[in-house]
DNA sequence: GACAAACCTTGATCTCGGTCAAATTGGCGC
DNA sequence: GCGCCAATTTGACCGAGATCAAGGTTTGTC
């Protein structure tokens, strides 16, 4: 991923110049992702139009078919995005991180729903105004593409695990993605708490709940992991949970 | 998918204020993909260092891991993308039509790999051209980012079908997804020839052979499809063969 | 700190799809 | 048409994960 946006940056330096203020001014914040390759005029102006706004768990930030007017920077917390059918059935197609980008570029309407999963935040943007700069930008439909790229990569790995792995793969697998997004580096034991419920979790890979909890237990009673107050996770070896989850 | 190419037609008008031959010459073919939105010297420019080649079913295009020298469009027949497991279980996460674009923008090494499903045409393009000409033309750009959404859109789709739908459901939505593409606008009967092999058709499904074969039986003797040899499959009813995949 | 409401775990049982094995069919060269 | 090989279908059986049903925990509120 680093390789990936390495040359976005020395564009942005080629072609600016300078280094330039990473800062949404509109949300105050430190937009890690499409705000990096802005200018100060592309920043200044988006800052009129945006709007930054607190999402509690369970809050639908887009539902599934309706009309889309917004895009949104995710600032803190965890979004799901999801996929229904008519009777109920549902599975989680991805998980947008801050600092993603959310939404779905020239597309008038939602085929997924978005749903806070944590207490999140988010920057809203008009998409009005967010499509004409990308019309004018090729270095920010450039930034806007990279992710399209990795999110068609990650939903493949996805679909390897969804068809072809086990209960038990499948939940190591997302403990592993898990663990590896809050903790890249760690080389000893591993810490974090799972931003998803039991039920989300099921949801994200195909499984129904009962079946998520009694992998868990077996995870944790060979070893593999520790749980505390069920959110807060523990591993000791990852190599280990990479074997289990059939990452080899 | 009309929608959305309209823009990038319009873009290319208004920049180069005259129609464009959108036949590569590289190829002496029509491709429906990247192609359309080039100016003439970028076409002429690019066929120096294209080479048009049959690829047979089976074949393999790039491997999992393998380092990417070359781009390519599909001309011809279907690719399938594919990923796999240590141990030999397969997923197939992708199915390429001709015209698509074939490749992995920015990405040095493939994570997936990809081939010949039938027999297949391809024009190749070396990796470091078409890279070159993307980073000058903001409009290339676009259209593969445009093309990066629909197969993100896809496989998206796809997700839901692996998670959460039964293998009936599965094998009519996979049916369904393939006579909408050979034949979009049928009204009445609804005929084509299925490009991939039962074993394919179980990689791409999340299933087993024997899985694939009963279901179809199944959809035969519940008078949903008639089947020919195999591979000739005919569909008398699109919205029956719709709510039996759970499409409504 | 008591109560309620989610959320999570555990157990018993059932079922869909997998596995293994054996026919049957189709494609193709001669 | 015949024979061969690969692809597909069909059958019998099995097991991973779903379903149904309690029973525990955690969290938040008053």
């Amino acid at each position: 991923m680093d390789e990936i946006f390495k040359r976005t940056e020395n564009q942005r330096k080629d072609i600016h110049n300078s280094d330039i203020p990473v800062v949404c001014r509109a949300c105050e914040a430190r937009h890690g992702g499409m705000c990096g390759v802005m200018t100060p005029q592309q920043l200044t102006e988006l800052s009129k139009f945006t709007t930054r706004k607190k999402v509690n768990p369970g809050s639908e930030v887009v539902g599934q078919g309706e009309q889309v007017a917004a895009y949104a920077n995710v600032l803190k917390g965890v979004v799901k995005l999801s996929k229904m059918l008519h009777d109920g059935r549902q599975q989680i197609v991805g998980l947008q991180f801050a600092p993603d980008f959310l939404g779905r570029p020239f597309s008038r309407e939602s085929t997924i729903s978005a749903e806070a999963a944590t207490e999140t935040e988010i920057c809203s943007i008009p998409k009005a105004v967010l499509d004409r700069m990308v019309g004018d930008s090729p270095e920010l439909e450039h930034k806007l593409h990279q992710q399209a790229l990795v999110e068609l990569d990650e939903a493949r790995d996805w679909m390897l695990t969804l068809g072809r792995k086990t209960a038990q793969e499948k939940v190591a697998s997302f403990l592993y993605m898990i663990a590896l997004h809050y903790d890249p580096e760690s080389t000893e034991r591993t810490v974090f708490d799972l931003p998803l419920s039991r039920a989300d979790i099921a949801d994200f890979l195909g499984l129904t709940i009962e079946t998520v909890s009694r992998q868990m237990t077996k995870l944790r009673g060979d070893g593999v992991i520790q749980i505390e107050n069920n959110r807060h996770v523990s591993v000791p070896d990852m190599e280990r949970l990479a074997e289990v989850a059939g990452i080899e």
